[in-house]
DNA sequence: AACCGCAACAACCGCAAAGGG
DNA sequence: TCCCTTTGCGGTTGTTGCGGT
């Protein structure tokens, strides 16, 4: 494991938010590269930030395969029941849900299910995981009114879909598989709730026709030392920036969820980039790919 | 219009495990 | 076997935007 070789000088590492450019560059040089030793790719990469940074970069944001946007019902489900049994074990968690990232499902957790299981466990018939799930399903306003404002508009507005009477290993293994698809109401309001869902394969370049400036916006596009906005924002400005590029097939990835299920399955298969693949590593990876 | 609180989420930090020399 | 480095993981913090007052 130890990387020798690596030899790195001891630097400055920049701090903080990614520029377009620092992204740029690793996604260039795994790219070109793929997976090696992370403590090597900042120097190789042109980046002055240290290993464990663009590692998780790259895991976290820059990944192939990557989901982003909204959680679907289903995948909230097997968070909680898995969260219920498994406790904090992100990684373990992030392993049943393809394209979501542990740190994803942790942040998800700490900023939104664990108020409504606490919610729910401080009343007095205190709920089991699976009784939260089928609340989960048959709350249609709760998380909706949670979630009046910002973009994170939870999708349990007037779900249908039928209580998952299930255990979280039969969850899982549903996450696992293919996945049912998923109810949506006919009512449900794509307008209000706006996923802003993009998957790695929506930075992969059209190679004759890609660059920076066709996703992020030329201002924080063209300088070295910009600091693009808050990763919401961020997260906003790549949905909104895809200007004249065709929207993402995913785009409304709860609709398509519909037909397709969870985990962008299938978006895979827009891109051949069975090296990178090949040098994947991480628990994720090897479930994904 | 300004301020405040909340929510979302990217990124950092510290620790432990893994593995090579 | 020990030491050192890298990697992986979970907890926590910092930043930003939005809605409410």
């Amino acid at each position: 494991m130890g990387c020798r070789s690596c030899e790195k000088p001891k630097m400055n590492y920049r701090k903080g938010l990614w520029s377009p450019e620092e992204d740029q560059r690793l996604r260039d040089y795994i790219l070109k590269h793929g997976l090696g030793c992370w403590s090597a790719v900042p120097a190789k990469a042109g980046l002055q930030r240290n290993g464990k940074s663009c590692r998780l970069r790259w895991i976290n944001y820059l990944r192939p395969g990557l989901k982003r946007g909204m959680f679907s019902q289903e995948e909230e489900d097997v968070v909680i029941n898995l969260q219920a049994k498994l406790g904090n074990k992100w990684s373990q968690i992030a392993m049943h849900l393809p394209g979501r990232t542990d740190n994803e499902v942790k942040n998800y957790w700490n900023s939104y299910l664990k108020k409504r299981v606490m919610q729910a466990q401080g009343g007095s018939n205190p709920k089991s995981p699976t009784e939260l799930t089928s609340m989960s399903t048959t709350e249609p306003s709760m998380s909706m009114s949670m979630h009046h404002h910002h973009h994170h508009v939870k999708n349990s507005s007037g779900s249908t879909t039928t209580s998952h009477d299930q255990d979280a290993t039969n969850v899982s293994s549903n996450a696992l598989s293919a996945p049912p698809p998923l109810a949506q109401p006919p009512s449900f309001d794509h307008q209000q709730a706006q996923p802003k869902s993009f998957v790695f394969s929506d930075w992969v370049p059209a190679p004759e026709s890609y660059s920076v400036s066709a996703h992020w916006p030329a201002s924080t596009a063209s300088s070295g030392n910009v600091t693009p906005s808050h990763g919401g924002a961020f997260g906003d400005q790549m949905s909104g920036s895809y200007g004249a590029l065709p929207p993402p097939p995913h785009q409304d990835h709860q609709a398509a969820g519909a037909a397709t299920g969870i985990a962008g399955s299938g978006y895979f298969d827009l891109l051949n980039m069975g090296d990178i693949y090949g040098g994947f590593t991480s628990t994720n990876d090897d479930l994904l790919f």
